[in-house]
DNA sequence: TTGAAAGCGCTAACAA
DNA sequence: TTGTTAGCGCTTTCAA
């Protein structure tokens, strides 16, 4: 049983190095920011203040003063189990932070629930950052798209909130389902039910409409669809939902990989093959399409890519350049053995 | 489209809230911080004051003066690639977050070989948290250490370097190893072999420690072991090296489920039946333990209570009370098909 | 119970 | 190229 001093309050401070090498605290604060006009002699003598005191700049002084705090906020308005069991987030992250790893900032995860949504914006309203980088989804966003008005942020995925000036990285949800949809269609499937995403984002609505339109297109029916909110399970209770309906189909687009594998269980209790009886095809290229039971065939969305390129287009936010308000990233059919 | 804040565009200051109250700054700065000893009244006008401007205290002015950040990290000391792979840290991390969603700190996620070390200790130590949890893993965390001396740090897992003093909350490895392995014992195997993990990581040496140890007591030969490095592809390859011994067994403790569904397939090709053949007992109560084929019996360990105890622990330094260097969770045998 | 005043450690004009 | 001088927005003694 111990207890441990609180930071010992001799951290050096830019004024000790600048007494020990006998300059000015600018001087000293030039070096440290890497100032173009510094003696090269100067700045050996200071940098070697630094060393010996091992001293580390404070970064709310830095901050307080220079109003920039080097670092990003990446908000995703789920609660953590949820952002750990979708790839989906996990590929995002790692675009961001791989971009921002060449960069000097610094990356701040907040998995904002919505019983903390007051404490997010708080964080984020509160000088801790100098951007953010939302995953919006549901139709709550409004918040972050105000917010968006007059601090700078990144939407992954269009929000749902009018008004305003957004500025967002998506990619063609429309066109992704669409793509989807016609393979099914040209592997000869003439009744195609589909398991669409949650009806309060934008990416489930977009893929909704992606399918009816296809079909109609096609002079197919496009009757027959049930909502869930892309998890395997809600997947797989909406597939016995559109199985209670006793109507017959033979191909289904699911909005989701994890829908789809929650899906394929049940259509394999009720003796269907996939895809003998029933062709499937969904999107997302994660784990979930990759190892389902066929591998399901898919239409690749970027995620990766498109985590870098939020951060990006924040950082040229932030820096005042001109950026593009709206983006889209590519995707691209994979062919498996579900159709 | 409406706009929350002022059209000056620069956040209210505590200042702007005091000569809308017509009180002092000092007074609004008590408000903010539920000092008791200000008056109903009031705490009453200034609020209103606070509501009409939509004030949110500056963090870092806030910082700079009270030594205070309110927010700590968790370095995770991996690549992205393996952090959102492995189950563990999503527990730890899940744990910990739900505990400080219960104080007003906030969590940074530092994954720290995104960016180099240097980096992350010059985050640490420029004052950006209060303190920061580790999950120590490799040989290489000495620097963690030395911080610890004088930055409040909780370890996730006992370092392996040596030197000061730490605190750490873990599992105790070497009777969890003990459990799985006598579980094979008393299921009549007699020849057991082991996955070990990483020799450079306490639980890898902790874990096989445990299978030999239990080995010699109950008179049983304990020669038969492979090291790996904790992931399935890892368990997979250490698996074959067994088998290439061409020494029998009929009991294997994989040091981790992840190693253990890695070394289940190599089984599988080898035609050998599991427990038939081959009894086989891990550690992790994770989604590999859970799915593989056959699900394994497994050691359980409460990852997710061990991130709150970290949380806790540390909290509890910061601040300033008495806390234990040492906190063991405990395990417990889960009984599947495996064995 | 409230206010005045002195910083916290740094950056950024402006001078020199 | 370097130093001087103000703050950045808040907390915190110390008086009143």
């Amino acid at each position: 049983m111990t207890s441990l001093l609180p930071t010992s309050g001799s951290a050096p401070t830019l004024e000790m190095v600048a007494a020990l090498a006998g300059v000015s605290r600018s001087t000293v604060s030039r070096v440290v920011n890497a100032s173009p006009k510094v003696t090269p002699e100067v700045v050996e003598i200071v940098n070697a203040a630094i060393v010996t005191l091992g001293y580390v700049p404070n970064r709310a002084a830095r901050t307080l003063a220079s109003r920039k705090t080097d670092s990003i906020a990446l908000v995703i308005p789920e609660n953590t189990a949820k952002f750990f069991a979708d790839p989906f987030f996990a590929s995002v992250i790692q675009g961001a932070a791989m971009f921002l790893s060449k960069t000097d900032y610094t990356l701040t995860l907040l998995i904002a629930s919505e019983t903390d949504a007051q404490k997010t914006q708080r964080y984020l309203r509160g000088g801790n950052v100098d951007g953010a980088l939302v995953l919006s989804h549901h139709s709550d966003d409004r918040s972050y798209v105000e917010l968006g008005q007059n601090f700078p942020i990144v939407f992954g995925g269009r929000p749902m909130s009018q008004g305003g000036r957004n500025f967002v990285v998506d990619v063609d949800n429309v066109a992704a389902a669409a793509t989807a949809v016609q393979c099914l269609i040209d592997h000869g499937k003439t009744n195609i039910a589909t398991i669409a995403g949650p009806q309060d984002m934008a990416a489930g609505l977009d893929r909704l409409e992606g399918w009816r339109t296809t079909l109609e297109t096609a002079g197919l029916p496009a009757t027959l669809f049930e909502a869930a909110d892309f998890t395997p399970a809600g997947g797989a209770s909406a597939m016995k939902r559109l199985l209670d309906r006793g109507e017959r189909f033979d191909g289904l687009f699911a909005a989701s990989a994890q829908m789809a594998s929650g899906a394929l269980g049940v259509l394999r209790e009720h003796g269907l093959a996939v895809p003998g009886d029933v062709g499937v095809t969904t999107i997302d290229n994660d784990y979930y399409a990759k190892n389902a039971n066929p591998p399901l065939t898919t239409v690749d969305q970027p995620s990766m890519q498109q985590g870098a390129k939020m951060a990006e287009v924040l950082v040229r936010m932030i820096d005042g350049e001109d950026v593009d308000t709206l983006t889209i990233m590519p995707t691209h059919l994979i062919e498996r053995a579900s159709v």
